[in-house]
DNA sequence: CGCAGGTTTGATGTGTATCAAACAATGTGG
DNA sequence: CCACATTGTTTGATACACATCAAACCTGCG
């Protein structure tokens, strides 16, 4: 499948935005579109077929697994998103899809020429790293908090606002797109604890659930405050 | 002070080395160096005079305090390494020497005008900055180690591999940029903590500490191995 | 309906935080 | 040059939050 830019719902905010139109539309030529169902891995490490993607829709996650099976989350994606590695041989960690999600997928030699055409679009991409720089040490101290329910409570905060598209604001109601395992192993918490800080900010009063994966936020701001403040 | 890049100890490292000679020399005149003591701050959180800086020796950190006055420690900078915020208007964290440090300071008005005028930098700033993202995904893995020990020990391992200038070896004898509350705010533990798992590590055999600061590892293979496998 | 994957709840143990104090290293002023 | 303060480190005793083990409970789906 080719890719239509014009309907693109990420247009405005992807890397390829930094592209006058003709422009896009060359590099559109060389890319393709591909659908991911939940669960399934885009990149696996190790892989040397080096490939990258913009996120259009749906949500992604970067993981590692140690020798001992414990996956940790490294980053959630986002719609907009960038993943892929440029300037590495093999990839690192893992990319797998946490809701079925749609991409626009590059390989590495037609991203290389383009990056090397035109320079804004190594401006925009540098722009994305230093965000996904800036989102990773969010994440760090955000993963640093003292106990599991203000991890929790920070967290869900984060995903109140990536699930509202106006940024700067929460959402009221959203469906998680992690399981209690994947946030486990975001929080470096076990599946257990996550449940019972749910259940303990549920008994707060700061949410109230909607199935397994359904959250209300009655009063966001409440969320945040139990969080502690930001620290940055 | 000016610049004088033909003997800069990472001008073969630093982003600087995307541009030619003549071009760099252009840049090297809107550049200063400024060395700083440890313990002093070259960006402080919500500064908006912005600038930036390639670290030519010593070591900073980046770090956050929260309202409750815990410092976290979000990254560790070596030579050769790039601070500072480009498409931010203000810094969202600290960044502190963490050893009697040299660098090279740009005005961000300087830095965006060589990034608009000089392709190759965007790319080599870009380049940097996916570094950047890996070593801070690597630090989130080893936050995320399961012991104190584990998460000392890989640490120390890391520390042992920058000290040694040869990538991939560590060296054998190091003295630790850190201090045990730092070390402490990097991984997420307390002071205590850090201390007793270091003479824990020490009871097995696996490092020997020379006063404050010195660690000799007899071993740097065992110490890997004690911190359980890469995650990645 | 009935199964499988995911989630919640419970009982118990352990690793690390916390509180507290002694100890080294470093620098200062008399 | 030596008391002395200051800062950083180590060691100890205790408490608590979370991990672990175990089982019941939803939820979605063939």
């Amino acid at each position: 499948m080719s890719l239509d830019c014009a309907h693109c719902p990420v247009r405005e905010r992807a890397a390829c935005a930094a592209l006058s139109d003709p422009e896009r539309a060359v590099l559109a030529k060389a890319g393709r579109t591909r659908t991911l169902k939940r669960g399934e891995t885009l990149f696996a490490a190790g892989d040397d077929n080096q490939a990258c993607a913009t996120l259009i829709e749906g949500a992604l996650k970067v993981a590692a697994t140690d020798e001992d099976g414990t996956e940790h989350i490294l980053a959630l994606v986002h719609p907009a998103g960038f993943v892929g590695e440029l300037f590495s041989p093999f990839a690192h960690h893992d990319v797998v899809a946490l809701t079925d999600s749609r991409l626009c997928v590059f390989a590495r030699a037609e991203i290389e020429e383009a990056l090397a055409r035109h320079p804004a679009l190594a401006q925009a991409l540098l722009r994305r790293s230093q965000d996904d720089l800036h989102e990773s040490r969010k994440l760090m101290a955000l993963t640093a908090r003292r106990g599991a329910s203000e991890k929790l409570a920070a967290l869900l905060y984060e995903l109140a606002q990536a699930a509202s598209h106006s940024p700067c604001h929460a959402a009221q109601s959203f469906e998680l797109p992690l399981t209690r395992g994947e946030i486990a192993a975001l929080l470096g918490l076990t599946i257990e604890t996550v449940s019972r800080s749910l259940t303990l900010l549920e008994d707060e009063g700061l949410l109230r659930r909607n199935g397994a994966r359904g959250i209300d936020l009655p009063d966001p701001a409440r969320l945040e405050a139990r969080a502690g403040a930001p620290a940055y």
